[in-house]
DNA sequence: TTCGATACAGAACATCATGTTCCGTTACAG
DNA sequence: CTGTAACGGAACATGATGTTCTGTATCGAA
């Protein structure tokens, strides 16, 4: 990849989430964006096609390092087993946490949103091996969307309340959540 | 009040949510509820400041109509008997099976933002009086958030979802829900 | 090193929804 | 009947968005 794109695509990440630290979503301006990364308005959309997908293009890369390989294998474990479900829940706090910065401010608002869509589509995967089937007379899909939104809406609260470590918040989701014991 | 008042005020109502139910909220435009209102613009900002305004508006009065008086005077029942709970619980999912035709717009997209914030302060306020106070190791403000979100997320389900009955999602909600039995 | 391709800057422009202002008209309430 | 308040319509200001054009600088491959 050419240098000169890298360079501007970084500027403009670096932009973004610092301004999402200060300013919601909503407020967020283009011209923001432009001025805080030092780059013409042409080459902010020769990169991104608006500002929700530079929103969608940070979470594609926020869950690709929260849902990383070393997770994907972790699939092998046996999570019928409590004790890896743990560590698998606790392992994506620990990346989340990487981006903590920011995070309280993509989570609400407009953003959160698309943050959610994201998020809850990854964990339906991972869930969906945990969770097992015909364990309720509610439908699987029901119960699925359940657990996803329950770790979806700590993680939330999360960000609301950080004082805690990810294994407090783990043991506080496991602790209310029904589906998993 | 002045009848012109009601009758432009109702005209709104009317045209938003007619429009809610072909377009999201977000693609909704002032021109549009205008003229579909048939008012003149000026008309408009003199009832609501902004078009959220106007979605707050709306929430208020489906919230008034959904958790009723007669739903606040059954708050002197014994909630911690788990049929009157589950009452109370079915009662609010009837009032919303009112509003079910523009209610999947509402709760998805920028809308759906404001729309849960408006419910889950009424949820909050009737879980508290149901959830035990140090049953749980958690903080109780997790342990509420959890409930409320819980419940919350069950009605969005449910609007996309919409062959259940009130009784059945009520079934749902109470099987897969740890902190009231 | 050269050279063609491509990324960038900057300014200008079109567009679109928003919210305001002004003025004339209509309908209400007492 | 009359003063007050709501309504309609058009025009305008504003602000963010996204596009277009032209010239410059940088990259990578031969």
């Amino acid at each position: 990849m050419d240098r000169r794109q890298r360079k501007t695509r970084d500027a403009i990440y670096s932009a973004f989430t610092n301004l999402l630290k200060t300013e919601p979503y909503s407020k967020i301006t283009v011209q923001e964006i432009i001025d805080m990364a030092d780059i013409g308005r042409t080459t902010f959309y020769a990169h991104f096609e608006r500002k929700d997908d530079l929103l969608s293009s940070l979470c594609t890369e926020i869950f690709d390092h929260v849902f990383s390989e070393d997770l994907k294998k972790e699939k092998t474990h046996d999570f019928s087993d409590e004790h890896d479900t743990r560590a698998m829940v606790t392992h994506v706090l620990y990346h989340l946490q990487d981006h903590m910065d920011y995070l309280p401010s993509l989570v609400t608002g407009e953003s959160g949103e698309t943050f959610m869509f994201f998020f809850k589509q990854h964990l339906k995967d991972l869930f969906s091996a945990v969770v097992p089937k015909s364990a309720y007379n509610a439908p699987y899909n029901y119960v699925l969307n359940h657990m996803v939104c329950d770790f979806a809406e700590t993680v939330h609260w999360w960000t609301a309340n950080r004082q805690y470590t990810p294994e407090e918040i783990s043991t506080f989701f496991f602790e209310t959540t029904t589906s998993l014991n």
